[in-house]
DNA sequence: CTCGCATTATCATTTCTTTTAATAGTCCAG
DNA sequence: CTGGACTATTAAAAGAAATGATAATGCGAG
């Protein structure tokens, strides 16, 4: 019997529906509906009651569907492992990124993915952090880029890079011309802010209360290109994850100054992917690539490293309490690039942090 | 990808044949090369190095006939169990049985199989020993019913029947008349005996021995039926299993006779199957159906049980040491019925011997 | 209860895959 | 080097799966 079949009704029981199921697998609702006729022909039992909306499985099809799902799993397993042996890189690669992570980089990533592993499929769809979760959960991406990573009980996180917040101002401003400020200096500026939901901004908000800054928000986004717009319109000043405005400097539309006395005031970003998946090698080649040193990194830079001894270290809230970094000095084998980005290494896989 | 592909391939890499496997798969030969070639294809790697004669997997290859076949081996019993839940006992159940397991008393317990099970397909071959074996090796018989099992790291094997060994000799020998004798009276008789190769000749000889009887062995057959014709034909006399000459008993071309003082005088049969291969629900229906009480009796028989106190035993040679039984009483919960034979009860599934 | 919406089943048709039989090619032993 | 056993290749036929349209069904709102 076609195994094909029991993918679709694994997607079918999975999403507990026909037709989502179908669509998951790129065929007809018809074909996904005589998939599952099919299978349940050959088991001579039903596998699914249609009579209920949603669909429920019977406990026949319950069963099939774990056992199926773990033999599913096996089987990719197994695929992978045999090219692995023949040092064949293959199979599709689905990244799910943010906006944010820095297209720059990213293309440059994926450039050299695709030059390394010809025979892998990389597909990378920026999307809304929360569509990120949701398509990582709905097995629709193996691997997800997002900012302050939440791992839980069904998602993993890898650390991957800490970005440092840097002040952004226009060329014209009063600030531009400084190498460092502190983090009084913002008092009373007009603020671009991001919108309220979003970590970044409630991050912000802790450390600038933390400081007694009183800023004046001015605007309220929720991407960092139109608070970019926004100051290059002169509407006022925000702090940004420094490589995404590595363009802008560079061309000098926007000037970045490095806060002085906020070592806290970092962006993470995580590679977050499901828990209980097992990566195919492909996957698993191009997480190396992102944690190489030299991915990530602003392609050209003017040198004006941050402080030695003051380690970007990000004293996370509630909701990102697993990138906490020791406060002095990196994480063993940390690297740290001219724009302060600090590339978190890969980690010998020993302790499973929950 | 079709699974079918993946069985084929696993078959031919087994036997290390793309024809073998195709005959074994019930395909062509031209089938069985497209489908590794559709694999090997699909993988983008040679599983199977056709340089060689015979052929040899490649290191990929192997591991993915290892991968495989534990794969395959959890398909079938996840369809099994699914099976199970919807209380259908489907499949087919091969059987090899040595020739002398009694065609009447198979007969019947086929017949209720059919009965019970009508979705299951059975499928009983009678063969020489050593066929029988090479059938459940060679995974082309589920189980095989032997006689004394010899059970090793391939082969399990479930105890079944101990049937006792009777004197059988024409109706107008002097000795017919007996209810029991003992084993001297054999003493310089002439005798049929079993073809040395086989267990139950070395045994038999050993008894005799132990009993410093001597008797003449005048014919020498590799099977039962020719033993009794040749005691029709006056050519002699021999030890039988009991259940073995119940149709001439009842017709009256022969005569069994007890032998008193030999209780340790008794044919185990068994049961094998491979060890490491999980057993379908219809298999185990079977094997179920050849240890209930009703089966493997004589349908009808003179009542003319074995002395209570007695049971039979066997204190086996080192091949067949896995069957002795404690020499007072039987095995717990073990039956006799009409005709002497043990009908060794379901083991708990506890502690398994080597 | 009934209507409308969303979902699934069914069907005929097209398209694709698998199967087969015949044939050509390859490897090994003598 | 040759014969025999084995495997690959091919084209045609048989078979299975995918599709789109349409019918049937269940669910929830009014």
């Amino acid at each position: 019997m076609h195994l094909r079949f029991v993918e679709i009704f694994c997607d079918v029981a999975q999403r507990r529906s026909f037709s989502k199921g179908a669509e998951a697998q790129n065929v007809s609702q018809s074909n996904a509906s005589q998939a599952v006729s099919k299978l349940e022909e050959r088991l001579g039992t039903l596998l699914i009651d249609r009579s209920k909306r949603p669909l429920e499985l019977t406990p026949a099809g319950q069963m099939y569907f774990e056992g199926c799902r773990e033999i599913l799993e096996r089987f990719r397993t197994i695929e992978d492992r045999v090219q692995a042996i023949a040092d064949r890189v293959v199979g599709p690669v689905r990244v799910a990124a943010i906006y944010s992570v820095g297209l720059m980089q990213m293309e440059q990533t994926v450039h050299r993915f695709e030059q390394l592993y010809p025979d892998a499929s990389l597909r990378l769809d920026y999307l809304h952090p929360d569509q990120v979760y949701q398509q990582v959960l709905d097995d629709k991406a193996d691997l997800g880029l997002v900012s302050y990573p939440r791992p839980n009980s069904e998602i993993l996180s890898i650390d991957w890079q800490v970005q440092p917040l840097v002040l952004v101002v226009p060329p014209q401003h009063r600030l531009a011309g400084q190498h460092a400020v502190s983090l009084s200096a913002l008092d009373g500026e007009n603020y671009i802010g991001f919108t309220r939901e979003l970590t970044i901004r409630r991050e912000i908000d802790r450390q600038l209360k933390r400081a007694r800054v009183a800023v004046q928000i001015v605007r309220e986004f929720d991407n960092i290109e139109n608070i970019k717009r926004a100051i290059e319109a002169g509407s006022g000043l925000a702090l940004l994850p420094k490589p995404t405005v590595w363009q802008e400097i560079s061309s000098g539309t926007l000037v970045a100054v490095d806060v002085s006395d906020a070592s806290d005031l970092v962006r993470p970003l995580g590679i977050i992917h499901k828990r209980h998946k097992q990566l195919t090698t492909a996957v698993r080649k191009f997480i190396e690539l992102l944690q190489s040193p030299s991915a990530g990194l602003a392609p050209v830079e003017p040198v004006r490293s941050i402080s030695a001894g003051k380690s970007p270290a990000h004293a996370a809230g509630a909701a990102s309490a697993r990138l906490t970094l020791p406060q002095n000095g990196h994480a063993p084998g940390a690297t740290v690039s001219d724009d302060g980005t600090l590339i978190v290494p890969r980690r010998k896989r020993k302790s499973r942090r929950t």
